[in-house]
DNA sequence: CGTTGGGTTGATCGACCTCAATAAAAGTGG
DNA sequence: CCACTTTTATTGAGGTCGATCAACCCAACG
């Protein structure tokens, strides 16, 4: 079911540990944990992070492994995952550049991340990642709502498995993205799909094959127009008469 | 679908605001927020509290209103949900005592809270308690924390509702409750089940039905013992079995 | 007692899964 | 750039798990 990648050692763009990169010219900022930080806070993370770059299909971490970092997304993207002993998995979230992981600061991974593409990442060590959250309650604070808009969105996810039908599965999933990408490319009708099918379908609990079967419905119905890298939502509304809380 | 319940003025321990149970006293201390909290920080937190005792099936907030309050579960459980426009019910969580209502801070609630059962709650202002989060890092800290925790448990609830089988689905709850109930009372096989097979099923993904069905089966095969106020896990192996991650 | 609101059980149905074939991309090496 | 393989996506046919529809049980309660 899942391909694990070739290598895992990750493309370092300062091996030394020196960001090339400064947080002063990074794009995502404005989207993630670093906007609205005191100069100081800013500065102390700027000490602790490692910029990293990954391939596509490496693995950030594994599910229970120790967890040595968190990380901060800035480029490309991420499908987080549980694994049952079986096989089935399920996707518990993709995370896009601007995006946090490792919000519950557990010992231990709670899932697996992989990215989908290449992705540039902020690598903070845990430990003194959390000994700075004490250190910079404001710091601490954005976390926790940061943390507190995930927990809602974990919610909606559940109303999502439990009570919607495949094609209000699939319609919900392509709103959910789009107002993501929105975001952070203003895009208002693209949702580009970094994930595959087999990726999405994990994420609604459905097949590969009734995901694929959903899309093409919707763009018979002429709700969305299927791209080479994703979608076109040409009917919005219908879309989101089908994902309406 | 749902009963509303009857009048909603919550019984009030304390007319005039001070507590008449103070948190000294408090049997979930320990099990809490409160718990592990500097002197300094509980006599703040003891100054916002107002105890407050709720009837059966009523409603300590709604989805979308204003929110007002946080909550702490002193008695009693709680289901909360979301309801979809047609109806559709998704619970995404019970609280039971101990349990922290409204760790996500914000201004709109994100789903409704009803009573299971006669309940007794700490009540704090929501903007209050937010400003001594700001006040207190270290109850911020424990908060997140909480949050953190919460974030785990509805990844794992993920995993079930898209991934698992309808009896895995009932296994599993069984064996989450009790987990949960065994930090309350100790118990280490009992599960009380305060809610209904319409309440498990909204919880799960599943009908009333199914769950029914499913727990007939489980005590078919003697993996459990229905009783009349919940269920008495007899093959603890034979459940564990079914929900493994 | 009659009524009412769970809870259980049975019969049937259908949404989504499974299995299988094909098509379309995306690599890969010559 | 073109064969060739591999992976991913789509489409179809048929099966199944859980939903739906319906009957019945039973305890609580006026």
């Amino acid at each position: 079911m899942l391909d694990s990648g070739s290598a895992d050692a990750p493309l370092t763009l300062c091996p030394n540990g020196k960001a090339s990169i400064e947080c002063s010219h990074c794009k995502v900022r404005a989207l993630s944990l670093c906007s609205a930080l005191e100069p100081d806070e800013l500065e102390a993370m700027d000490k602790l992070a490692r910029h990293v770059v990954f391939e596509k299909h490496q693995t950030l971490f594994s599910q229970s492994e120790a967890a040595e970092s968190v990380y901060n997304i800035t480029a490309g993207s991420v499908r987080l995952f549980k694994l049952l002993p079986d096989g089935r998995r399920q996707i518990v979230g993709f995370a896009l550049p601007g995006d946090f992981l490792g919000l519950s600061l557990s010992e231990r991974n709670a899932f697996t991340a992989e990215t989908l593409s290449a992705a540039s990442v902020c690598q903070f060590p845990r430990v003194a990642f959390s000994d700075l959250l004490d250190a910079k309650p404001h710091l601490l604070r954005r976390l926790h709502d940061m943390a507190g808009h995930e927990l809602s969105l974990a919610q909606d996810q559940m109303v999502i498995l439990g009570r919607r039908t495949a094609e209000e599965k699939v319609a919900s999933f392509l709103m959910g993205l789009r107002k993501r990408w929105a975001r952070i490319d203003g895009s208002t009708v693209r949702a580009p799909l970094p994930m595959s099918r087999q990726d999405i379908g994990d994420y609604l609990g459905l097949t590969v094959e009734t995901v694929s079967r959903m899309m093409t419905k919707l763009a018979r119905d002429k709700a969305i127009v299927i791209t080479p890298d994703g979608v076109r939502l040409l009917d919005p509304a219908r879309l989101e008469a089908l994902s309406e809380t």
